[in-house]
DNA sequence: TGTACATCAGTGAACGCGCGTTCACTGATGTAC
DNA sequence: TGTACATCAGTGAACGCGCGTTCACTGATGTAC
């Protein structure tokens, strides 16, 4: 018993922690829970092998999370500054409201579903959506698609106006990522050519502009 | 126990069978686990529970189905069927190839997953997708809305351009559909307003045509 | 029409399993003096 | 710097639960003669 004590000193599974006290088991709990649920989807997923791949017992992530629902919450919660990110980063190269700026951050979408397909469906099904910072994470990914329709536009971000071009933008690569993780996109479309359609469908809901050079 | 017996002949659950041997089991079950996913989600559901709401034992259900996967299936492939026969009574009253059909089509669509969210995931997620009948029934349903495009654009329904004329309208109203399971739909778009948007964004994504008079 | 028998479609009891969650506990850490 | 003690973050054993599935069984049905 006293082996097992020590075999995280001499050979630790978790590199870079070893100490009895975890230092942030928290994260830990939600990064391994976010890997099961990217290939398992949030039903297969259970509170006992989350703990497991982080290398502590089973009671160990109820010191963290009240129960299994509110790790889910917070998986998908991280799931959604993510996906920000990758919005971020996707749109940064280009003309903010330009077609290539906005066709990229569809593009990011769809492929953030696709790589991590059960994470996706968490953070859209998965928990009850009436926790208030999963809503304002939400918003703050729709959010960067209006800003930069803001921009186009010339109005400003809560404008009527520009809500209402991009639901249906938003409507269309949320379909397209759904189908894509469904493996129906490839199929059906007759190509890998989804950033093409994404960029074509686009083009037609966004009219032109000059922003597009 | 024999008062257990004689239950269903003074007082059925079941109104229409009450013999011992059931008459059509298999039907009812699908009927009492598409129910069941209806409400709970592919995943909330247990054979156990359909066989108690269908008024058997628990091992019932294993005469008529391999193991739990067959059941899904089978609900899976009856949700196809009836999304067929929606299509169908959606779009009758309209001209065929019109944006009145195919509007019509779409909104079928994002109806039929707006009343029945677990079985429309099931359908599209819910099972491996490698039954042919499966498959075909999916195609049929898509065959439908290729049948109108067809028509619109005087191509056959396999022409490449059809097709590509279909996709991005499908992606669509699947997006509309998933969005509005998740109560994304009136939120954001700020209104019960879902029809009059899949009409618009069909409208546009289709072009002008001499059939919508 | 009546009987013997094969087959079909149920029963109900049982199994092993993994899960969510709780509990009393204990080792590690931080702080007051 | 050293010590006493409160608190924190783990352990590991246990619980009750519902599930999927199997099994030997039995009542109902259909058919051959």
């Amino acid at each position: 018993l006293e082996n097992r004590k020590k075999k995280p000193d001499s050979a630790p599974p978790t590199p870079r922690k070893e100490a009895y006290h975890h230092g942030d088991l928290r994260q830990t709990l939600i990064d391994a829970a976010r890997r099961l649920i990217e290939d398992k989807g949030p039903d297969g997923f259970s509170v006992a092998e989350a703990a497991r791949a982080a290398g502590v017992s089973t009671a160990a992530p109820y010191r963290h999370f009240k129960d299994r629902t509110a790790l889910l919450a917070a998986v998908a919660l991280d799931g959604k500054l993510r996906l920000a990110k990758d919005f971020d980063s996707a749109s940064a190269p280009f003309v903010p409201g330009s077609l290539d700026a906005i066709s990229a951050i569809g593009g990011a979408y769809v492929l953030f579903a696709t790589r991590q397909p059960g994470l996706f469906r968490l953070m859209f099904a998965g928990v009850d959506s009436t926790s208030e910072e999963l809503i304002e994470a939400g918003e703050r990914c729709f959010g960067h698609l209006l800003g930069h329709l803001a921009v186009r536009t010339g109005q400003a971000p809560e404008a009527d106006m520009v809500r209402q071009l991009g639901f249906p933008l938003w409507t269309f690569v949320h379909g397209a990522a759904f189908l894509s993780i469904d493996g129906m996109l490839d199929v059906v479309a007759g190509g890998p050519q989804a950033d093409a359609m994404i960029r074509d469908v686009t083009a037609r809901l966004l009219g032109p502009s000059d922003l597009d050079g």
